[in-house]
DNA sequence: AGTCCGCCTTCCAGCAGGTGGAAGGTCAAG
DNA sequence: CTTGACCTTCCACCTGCTGGAAGGCGGACT
């Protein structure tokens, strides 16, 4: 299988696709012409690191959980360790937006939004005013 | 003012600081010595720029802020517009890591998490079971 | 047979926003 | 006069790709 064929497959460009091959994360075969040759297990385990992926896992943790998934011996509390420790920082991720959100929200709707100089988020920024 | 100093009160490394000038946010004067000399004006900006990048304006946002902050002319229209968009964005970014948060969240809370190969992160990653 | 287009290959460069380290100059204290 | 903390520049590296150039390959149409 062609790489364009792999990459509507998987979802992924084929750019990104190459890339993953560099850093080691799939070894697909290669024909006689050079190009490289896609089984279908390449295929599930590029769908596997896209949705990993999109789930904010960082390539480093794809590359624990490809080797986990890849290993019918596995235990699922090893999975279950790296799932629970980054939706812990997914949390804290949701938690400090959330306080910017709140920081900003109260900034904008202190600011009259006209020609006037006079601006409370440019003094929210420059820390002369307290946006408590 | 030496680079210390004004790292601790802008509380920005001073490699960050020096990668600012170098980018064209600050122009600190020089010493004979080839030190860089900050004022408190320096001081201001920097302490600007910490809190702008900290509520998550790129840096390019933060040089327009940045012009607007030293700009007594400047219309407080222009600022809130950059804010308003801005916090659109924190908005989406704060709904897509919910999305992931409550994907994960059903991945591990109906993962065993015991030493059998069984789990169903595994399984949904890879895309044989939908956690729906 | 020639030509076209689209796919494939490699390699090199660059994005944001810094961080790390080497190699060396400077300054004040002991 | 040496030590140690500070400062300087420069160059490389980080993550996770993405873009583009230059060139080979494959199949269709004429």
């Amino acid at each position: 299988m062609n790489i364009g064929t792999v990459s509507v497959k998987s979802g992924l460009p084929a750019k990104t696709i190459r890339y993953y091959e560099d850093i080691g994360l799939i070894r697909p075969d290669r024909r006689d012409n050079g190009y490289r040759d896609y089984s279908m297990e390449d295929v599930h385990r590029l769908r596997f690191l896209q949705r990993s992926r999109s789930l904010g896992f960082s390539v480093e943790e794809c590359r624990q959980l490809l080797s986990l998934y890849g290993d019918g011996e596995r235990e699922s509390a090893e999975v279950k360790a790296i799932a629970t420790t980054k939706l812990g920082e997914i949390e804290r991720k949701i938690a400090e937006l959330q306080g910017l959100r709140d920081m900003l929200q109260h900034l904008v709707a202190t600011c009259h939004g006209d020609h006037r100089p006079e601006c409370p988020i440019i003094d929210g920024l420059s820390g002369r005013a307290h946006a408590h």
